[in-house]
DNA sequence: TCGAAATAGTATCAAAATGGTGCTAATATA
DNA sequence: TATATTAGCACCATTTTGATACTATTTCGA
């Protein structure tokens, strides 16, 4: 599946999205069994996955009897590429597009440099831009995706996004 | 490697800039062989790939002594997605990202329909147009990605990417 | 106080995707 | 004819991912 999420990843969109329906509804918390039975997913897959979450600060949790998960946060605070890195972790096109790996590409390390790694780096950072924009309640929505425009930031607000993602992060 | 390309799309992207990079020098064709010792790739592989590049489209080849690889086309003319299908297939975020797969949500199938399923459709093309919008000879500059604003389609050309990536596409 | 229900943490296993190689046929050049 | 090259497979090994299991800890309630 070229340039998927993996399914853990969908599995962390649904449980989100669960848990900020349940929010809106109710106080109480949602066990992973109840998510895995309302979703039909892998009870234990899950269990895993909510504890990600959990370890990432997206959502709280109460142990024992009665216990479960419930958000940490509105569903417009929680950025997707937030959800991509708590599972899967650091958004990365490529090997050589992590910061620390200034000049590891690949094996090109000893190569006459690749002629794009700079340029994968920009296109990765593009793509994270991307994700950050869009929120767990864009998501949600069952309507075209407005967020881009009306985002949280008023700095941007008004600014194409072209401007804003042809700055180069390579630097 | 969180939403990567695949290594082998890697390979694909600096075998075309090595090929664009050639035929801006001289007529004569690159083989295989010459690009994995230029770039240090692994021959079979680099082989392979140039191969699925030759079969989408986006080299000529002739064989034979003398032979090789050229581009098909320009630079600009290229697109980042273009590439990456031709290696990987579709750009699929999720297994219901696919036009025919209108009602398969995962397993969700027999599901209260899963709450994001749509959206993630529409997220997928916005990644997809991220992709299509980048061309090889974008990725080659070693400047800052402007073209998302000169891009080659004049009646977009002024329109903030925001109103382009607001389309639903799940329609 | 005890037991049930739930999360926390870790280890493990099976299946799928990916990276990489090898072989044969066809084709072009010298 | 010999050589260099692409075309098209089939194949294997390694890594990643999906999925499960087990133990410990916490919480609620009878």
């Amino acid at each position: 599946m070229s340039l998927g999420l993996t399914r853990k990843t969908d599995y962390a969109l649904v449980a989100l999205a669960s848990l900020a329906q349940q929010a809106a509804a109710d106080d109480q918390p949602l066990s992973a069994r109840q998510i895995a039975t309302m979703r039909h997913l892998p009870l234990h897959l899950l269990m895993n996955v909510l504890k990600r979450l959990h370890a990432a600060g997206l959502v709280h949790s109460r142990r024992g009897s009665g216990g479960g998960y419930w958000p940490s946060t509105e569903p417009d605070r929680i950025r997707v590429a937030q959800v991509v890195e708590a599972i899967e972790g650091p958004v990365k096109l490529a090997p050589c597009c992590e910061a620390e790996d200034e000049d590891a590409c690949l094996e090109c390390a000893s190569v006459p440099r690749c002629p794009i790694s700079g340029s994968i780096r920009q296109l990765n950072g593009l793509v994270f831009d991307l994700l950050q924009r869009i929120t767990l309640k864009d998501l949600m929505k069952q309507q075209p995706i407005q967020a881009l425009a009306d985002q949280a930031d008023p700095v941007h607000a008004q600014t194409p996004m072209l401007v804003d993602l042809t700055l180069d992060r390579s630097a």
